[in-house]
DNA sequence: CGCATTACGAAACCTGGGTTGCGTAATACA
DNA sequence: TGTATTACGCAACCCAGGTTTCGTAATGCG
C-alpha cells in the first residue's frame, strides 16, 4: 500500500519542526532559519525543501501544529459561550504571540502569518478555510441563541462576531494591549448586551 | 543656519518613494527591490541606506506618505460621525490593499506592516504613536456623544472603538471580505444602538 | 535479481537585502 | 584659500532564502 519509492524519514518532520518551533519562540520569525535548522537537524536543505517549499510554508506549519482546532460549547447561556469562544481564541492569539519573539505592543507573528497567507496562495486558502470553520460554528452559535430567544431577532450575526474577534486581533496586532479573560467580558458586555431581547 | 557638510539632493527622496510606490502597488511588497529602485532612481544603493536603514522604513515612508492624516467631524449625530470615521479608515486600508499587489481575499501590505512595525522598534513606536492618535480622537468623539446625552453613561468606549476598528482590520486581513460604507453602517447599527440611550 | 520510483545528501549557484571601504563632490567656516 | 564636514557613487563583500544538478540509498514490483 506504500507509494512506489523510498519512503519518507518520518522522524524528519518530526525533529524540523521541534527545531523550528524553538527558533521562532526565542528568536522570531526573522531568527528561523533554514541552513540552520537543517544542519541542527541534520539533513540536507534539499530535504526540507521537499517537505515545506518556503520558509513561510514551515512557519505555518509550526504554528499549525500549536492551534488546537478551537471546540465551541453550547450551555445555553449565550454570553458565557461567547466569552468562552473569545477565550480561546485569545488563548491562542498569545500563544502566537509569544512565538514572535520579545513579547511587545505589535505581535509580529500574527502579521507574517497575514502576510505570508497574501504572499502563497495556498496558505492563503487554508488560513481562509480555518477561518471559514471557526466564523461558521461562531455564527451557528448565536443562530441558536436567536432561535431560543435570547438574542433579538433582527441582530446581525456576521457584524457581531466580526466586532468581537476583530477586536482582538486589533488589539494584539495594532495597539498591543493585552488581550485576557477580563478584556473578552468588555467585549462581550458591550457588545451583547444591546442585542440581548428585552425583558 | 544649514548643517555643516554637503547637502542632501532633496530631489532623491521624492525621485525614490515615487518609484517605490509604484513599484509596490503594482507588484505588492516582495516586488519592491531595493537595487531595482536605486538603479531606475539614478542613484547608488548606498545613498537609498542613508536616509532609509532597511526595506521595512522605504515601504513604511511610501504607505505614511498616503495615510491624509484622518480629520473627525463632529456633527452631533455620534451615528453619523462613526460611520463617517470607519469610512475613512476604511478607505486607508482599501488604498492599503491595492498597495498590496493583487487585490485578494488577505491584504498583504497591512500585515507586512504589522510585522514591520514588531521587526523595528522605531517603526513600532511610529505605528503606534498614529493609532494613539487616531483612538484618542475617536474616543473623544464619544465621550462628547455621551456628555450630551447621545449615549448611555456606563459604555465602554474603549471596548466599543476596538470593536468598530477592529472589524475592519479582521475583514481585510482575515476574512478579505470588502470593507464599505454598508458595512460601516451595519457595523455602528449593531454595536451602538444598544449604547445609545433608551428613549 | 533487475528495474522503475522516490528520497536523500552534497555541492554549486542565483538573488536580493544589507554592509563596508574608499575616493570624490559640495558646502560652511576660518 | 584651505580645512572640516557631510553626501554621493562605486565596487566588493556577506548572508540567507531558494534552486539546480547529480550521484546514491531504499523501497515495490515483475
Amino acid at each position: 500500500m506504500p507509494p512506489r519509492g523510498r519512503p519518507r524519514d518520518t522522524q524528519v518532520d518530526e525533529r524540523v519542526l521541534r527545531l523550528a518551533a524553538a527558533m521562532i519562540f526565542d528568536r522570531g520569525y526573522a531568527g528561523l532559519s533554514i541552513d540552520e535548522v537543517a544542519e541542527q537537524a541534520g539533513v540536507a536543505k534539499t530535504t526540507l525543501y521537499r517537505r515545506w517549499p518556503t520558509k513561510d510554508h514551515l512557519a505555518v506549519a509550526v504554528v499549525a501544529r500549536l492551534q488546537a482546532d478551537d471546540e465551541i460549547t453550547d450551555t445555553g447561556d449565550i454570553r458565557a459561550d461567547l466569552v468562552d469562544y473569545l477565550e480561546k481564541i485569545a488563548a491562542g492569539l498569545n500563544h502566537m504571540r509569544a512565538a514572535g519573539g520579545r513579547e511587545g505592543p505589535s505581535a509580529g507573528a500574527v502579521g507574517e502569518l497575514v502576510a505570508a497567507a497574501a504572499r502563497h496562495e495556498d496558505i492563503g486558502r487554508l488560513t481562509r478555510e480555518q477561518y471559514a470553520r471557526r466564523n461558521a460554528l461562531a455564527l451557528a452559535l448565536i443562530e441558536r441563541a436567536r432561535a431560543r430567544g435570547e438574542l433579538r431577532d433582527d441582530l446581525d450575526a456576521g457584524a457581531l462576531f466580526d466586532q468581537l474577534a476583530g477586536a482582538l486581533y486589533y488589539r494584539v496586532m495594532i495597539t498591543g494591549a493585552p488581550v485576557d479573560r477580563a478584556y473578552a467580558q468588555r467585549l462581550v458586555s458591550s457588545a451583547l448586551e444591546r442585542n440581548l431581547t428585552c425583558p
